[in-house]
DNA sequence: AGTGATTCTGCAACCGGTTGCACTATCGTT
DNA sequence: AACGATAGTGCAACCGGTTGCAGAATCACT
């Protein structure tokens, strides 16, 4: 069983060579080094090799330039409605720099972040590590070794998108307060994550004024945020901002079970902006740009592959005003 | 600037060859095809291996194999909530056969998908085309070429995983007429989704004894179901059924807009059950088991790559029944 | 001891690109 | 006319593996 049967009958430089009655060398100056040859003969060449089709084989330029053309995003879960904005916006703006996009997918587990980490690594050239689950340590081992960017989590000296809640945090802090609210509920994401840990302070510190609950509802899903009305009930506040949009959705099922209705009765804020349109009634959320992320963290990386300094981008949020805050009454349900 | 020093100092076959004094040929063997070995040689060359942490480079085992251990999946919108559990339940049984995922995003564009194939297929050992824009003859070119794996999209002769929604719909359809619905409306998807095709035929196929309309809202979107309200309104059906659930999600929209209550005044079923438990009140949806297709399609593509034998897989739906249908009653809004 | 079969290992070519170096025109100068 | 500079191209080695083929070593058996 020879090699050659399995291999794909691709085009190559030498087929173009012949073609064009130039050397192999030839025809790959005229896309790697055009300036080395005369305008004549790479329009030439070009020509010819469009004409057969020829796709240069990234496995073989790898081998002798040791750049692979290929950079991976390692996420917890595309499942989550907050990446796939992200990878597709990412794979869009890789795609203009003509590299290719591995996907991993972690599900959540540290464990599994670093096997496919180590699996990749010998074929990108880069990393966007999206939310990663791992430890700081095993992050910078890999970031000394390679480009890194990372989303959403905070490592000094690691170049890193960050979005920043706090503009749209405060913009709703205000707005629950302009519309009277004196009590509101925060639903908190997992203690880990660097999103909630900021909202939590950003929380803290704009709301004088009013008081803030805490309330925990662990892995944010649209169950735990259904779960956690009675809690909201309980603490008393008339509004609430959830972690993210999956948790939101959740909280206005339990509100609906409980008759309580949105927002006459109760006002939401969302966070990230994943599916705020889509809810009924249609979410009040904080903008986090998912995709807007995935464009920064792909151009970082981009810059990071040729000049390897550390930067951070950091992008803004604002406040997507729809229909689930309103001015508060006195509530009628309990 | 010499190449060596962008590459990273691994460790090659020679370091190792000349560590055990022993031929090249010997190494690789030691990895590739250890029988051909005695076991004290293997032993030997894999201990000094190990402790000169050699790691195989993948681009110059693929360029002489043929074989790169890398997959690609292709989708014309990972942001649509079919694909993610698609894209993770493929990624992980990929992982499982040590296979890394390239992950392409049309962005619903026949161009781009070529091009993306294009770019991909030097390094990939096989493709999985998620609902593919592409041209028959396209795509019949490629699987010449290499191993193909379509998802719906059922091209004879080549291998495919195809979401039979017969079974799904019939149940829906069933469910409609026993609660009284005596007209439905389909809300129809694009025309050349081979998704939509089949259900239209099912659906004129099983309604005997009632009445379908069948209305088309374009590309399948929230607003364009939201939109199409007024033409269900219109045609006088009592119950729904929409091409995917971010159309019913729309029409959910829209019918609370006209104060028409679901289920008490009008019902609706989904398709794909992607959101399903999601929406208020939770949608009655025909499962699409989108992540089981996406497992059939790593494993379809996997035996594809040892056996070239045509397949094709048929992943049977049901409908969950959730809460927005019920018996009909006589509409207090029109 | 001689012979053939079998097992193990090495040589060298190859995969498809890239690149240092050398060579040949061509051109401008003196 | 002679000569150095320069631009354009080709030769050949190399990247790090894999593998067909052949030779060496070992073994079984007459």
């Amino acid at each position: 069983m020879s090699p050659r049967l399995q291999r794909a009958p691709g085009v190559t430089i030498g087929d173009i060579a012949a073609a064009a009655q130039v050397s192999r060398s030839t025809v790959s100056r005229a896309f790697t080094r055009p300036q080395l040859l005369s305008p004549e003969t790479v329009d030439h060449v070009r020509a010819v090799a469009s004409r057969l089709g020829y796709v240069g084989n990234q496995a073989a330029r790898a081998l002798s330039t040791g750049r692979f053309g290929n950079i991976a995003v390692v996420v917890p879960d595309i499942a989550n409605p907050f990446f796939p904005p992200l990878v597709r916006s990412l794979q869009s703006a890789a795609e203009t720099a003509d590299l290719a996009v591995f996907l991993g997918d972690s599900d959540e587990s540290a464990e599994r972040e670093a096997k496919l980490i180590a699996r990749l690594a010998p074929q990108v050239e880069g990393f966007v590590l999206a939310s990663p689950r791992l430890s700081e340590e095993l992050i910078r081992e890999l970031a000394a070794t390679r480009p890194v960017v990372l989303v959403n989590r905070d490592l000094e000296g690691i170049p890193r998108v960050l979005i920043d809640s706090s503009g749209g945090m405060t913009e709703a802090v205000m707005l629950l307060k302009k519309l009277g609210h004196q009590r509101i509920a925060y639903l908190a994401g997992p203690r880990d994550s660097w999103s909630d840990q900021q909202r939590r302070e950003v929380l803290t510190s704009t709301a004088s004024g009013l008081t803030v609950e805490v309330i925990e509802v662990g892995r944010p899903s649209y169950a735990a945020g259904r779960d956690s009305v009675s809690a909201i009930v309980r603490s008393g506040a008339t509004a609430a901002i959830a972690f993210d949009d999956v948790v939101s959705q959740g909280v206005l099922a339990g509100l609906e079970l409980r008759g309580i209705s949105v927002p006459s009765d109760f006002s939401l804020v969302g966070c990230d902006d994943t599916l705020a349109a889509l809810t009924t009634p249609a979410l009040t959320s904080v903008s986090a740009g998912a995709a807007t992320a995935g464009t920064a963290a792909a151009k970082l990386l981009i810059q990071l592959l040729d000049d390897p300094t550390a930067e951070c981008v950091t992008i803004a949020t604002h406040l997507v005003i729809r229909a689930t805050t309103a001015a508060v009454t006195s509530r009628v349900t309990r």
